[in-house]
DNA sequence: AAAATATACGAAACCGTTTTCCTGATTTCT
DNA sequence: AGAAATCAGGAAAACGGTTTCGTATATTTT
């Protein structure tokens, strides 16, 4: 309730001596600056956040803007995680997230009235994909900005993804080092980005990998799986590319009756809550989903202090999580 | 780039002119209005955000602060798709939502600190406990709040909850018109307010309900749905009154080698993701979340309009999802 | 002792809108 | 026709801090 003007009258000091004494500034003598603080205190006075917020022509807020489809953004539920992560990181440094989604189409429009509205000092933007326009006006805007997600080539922008060709790499070497030569790879398409990348770590260790693509859902994952055993050299071991294969892949394992563990290992990527509760409990290669948002909001931090800053990129160490699907061929 | 002070210039007019013209004042003629806004579309003229922050003494924002601990809260996979309703009913009508977490003994302290520093409009809590010190800092304070959950009796606060005793109703009367009337209800501790009100709703339906507890693990579901099936009666059909519970006593039945559906039906609430993954999968009794964040973004809305307004409450109402893990006893 | 420097604080500009109140012009009413 | 009411727009205060720059005093240097 109290203003600054108060403050200063009761302390008998000048309104810009107070702001100082609040904000910790070394031209106010040690012994002031206590003074005004225990009057403020006193009164309690705290800045007016709005007030502040003109002043220094900054909000210290950071828009996290997620451009997912609903059911899409919902499904994901690594979503809250990785916003919960950035929040953290932000707020640690005095910094507000704001939460905004907006549809494909309205991307550009949402980023520019951002922009010029100078309601935040930063943007975090999760979206699957960044279009050349976005990509341009991102890159004239003056408002720092970092994607979560792999920009495509070319595009010059700081962004944080999860290290998928590492991924496969780990997936592979688990079933390599369990004695798995014979392994199968069940993808998306090609033009998945994710599933493609995360092919390609699997390949560089076990080069031999038989390859199966298909929509990522728990029926493509079923169908392409009970191909997959028609096959005359069944697979010893098989890698998915994501959670859905992997669940209409473990569900047709189980209608052609064979015991994962025993007689075939299932590997998968991500570790959604589901995962754990499979039966078996499905290994994964997955990441620390709020780390990820962590970084991300560091980042942004970084960008925001130097706005002059070199475009970096940082990308999450995916790790092994083992249970029960794994296990050495017999 | 561009500012009021340029605009008006341009435009020939007074400041205050174009401000009245851009928000729309009746005060101002249609023929000027539209001129004013032409002059501003083609200098680029966007109202800066902080400067009307500080002018109408209003953020135009609204804080959503989760106080469950951090893996609570990621294990619920319902959290982003209610931030998110509340996200878009307040975005829709200009405002932002603000993303804070706190631990449970700093409550007290951020929600203080959000209404001094006058941050934000309003106030939107996900507590599972409102303690009387906050309820009490609450009923005091200027800024306008709803809970999201259920106070204690005697709190006087606007909330929005789901109706887990219609929920236990509804769960009951599907049981009951496929048949059952020896029905078995596995809940949590009766501390567990949810769980209670859903068997209250169960009773209400099915008075003569088998009732056990214990906790609101996976395990527990396990070892309680064992002990049930050792009665000498055994139910025809199961209540789980979460989704933990209700995993747990699938995986019991399973390995007691009984058929949900042809030889026990199951019934739980809320649909996690993992109720549709299940085998069977699982008939829900289950709330439109984001819908739920839709109304609590709603009645925000009307408490920040009408300060003056009277304590309200929303509760949600419940929908049968049928699947396949209920059917008639045979 | 005079000059240079450091220290601690104050005065005032500034941030860019909104909003209130006022005024002159036009219209309506009696 | 004169008074009252309405209309359209302008002038200026207000919002509450931060920050720059200036200055008096104290301290150090020469």
């Amino acid at each position: 309730m109290a203003t600054i003007r108060e403050v200063a009258q009761e302390a008998g000091v000048a309104i810009s001596t107070v702001s100082k004494a609040m904000n910790g500034s070394y031209t106010i003598s040690e012994e002031q600056t206590k003074n005004i603080r225990k009057i403020a205190a006193r009164m309690g006075y705290t800045p007016n956040a709005r007030a502040q917020t003109f002043a220094r022509q900054a909000t210290r807020s950071a828009v996290f803007l997620t451009c997912l489809d609903r059911n899409a953004a919902f499904e994901n539920p690594h979503m809250f995680e990785i916003i919960s992560g950035a929040q953290s990181a932000l707020r640690q440094k005095g910094y507000a997230l704001i939460l905004q989604h907006c549809d494909y189409k309205d991307i550009c429009a949402t980023v520019r009235d951002i922009m010029d509205s100078k309601r935040a000092d930063g943007l975090l933007i999760h979206a699957s994909v960044v279009t050349h326009e976005l990509s341009l006006l991102l890159s004239r805007s003056e408002i720092p900005h970092i994607v979560i997600g792999k920009p495509e080539a070319g595009q010059r922008l700081c962004w944080i993804d999860n290290n998928n060709r590492l991924s496969g790499e780990i997936a592979a070497r688990h079933l390599y080092e369990l004695g798995h030569r014979n392994v199968a790879f069940i993808g998306g398409h090609e033009s998945d980005r994710i599933s493609e990348d995360r092919l390609i770590g699997v390949k560089s260790e076990l080069p031999h990998t038989t390859i199966l693509r298909g929509d990522s859902t728990i029926e493509e994952g079923k169908r392409i799986t009970a191909e997959l055993l028609r096959l005359p050299k069944r697979p010893q071991a098989l890698v998915c590319a994501n959670n859905h294969l992997a669940y209409g892949c473990l569900t047709a394992l189980q209608e052609a009756k064979l015991h994962v563990l025993a007689d075939i290992s299932l590997i998968t990527f991500d570790d959604y809550p589901f995962a754990l509760y499979m039966r078996p409990a499905l290994t994964t290669v997955s990441i620390d989903v709020y780390e990820m948002g962590i970084q991300a909001g560091k980042l942004l931090r970084s960008c925001i202090k130097k706005p002059e800053m070199q475009i970096q990129s940082f990308t999450t160490v995916p790790v092994l999580v083992k249970r029960a699907s794994t296990a050495a061929p017999n």
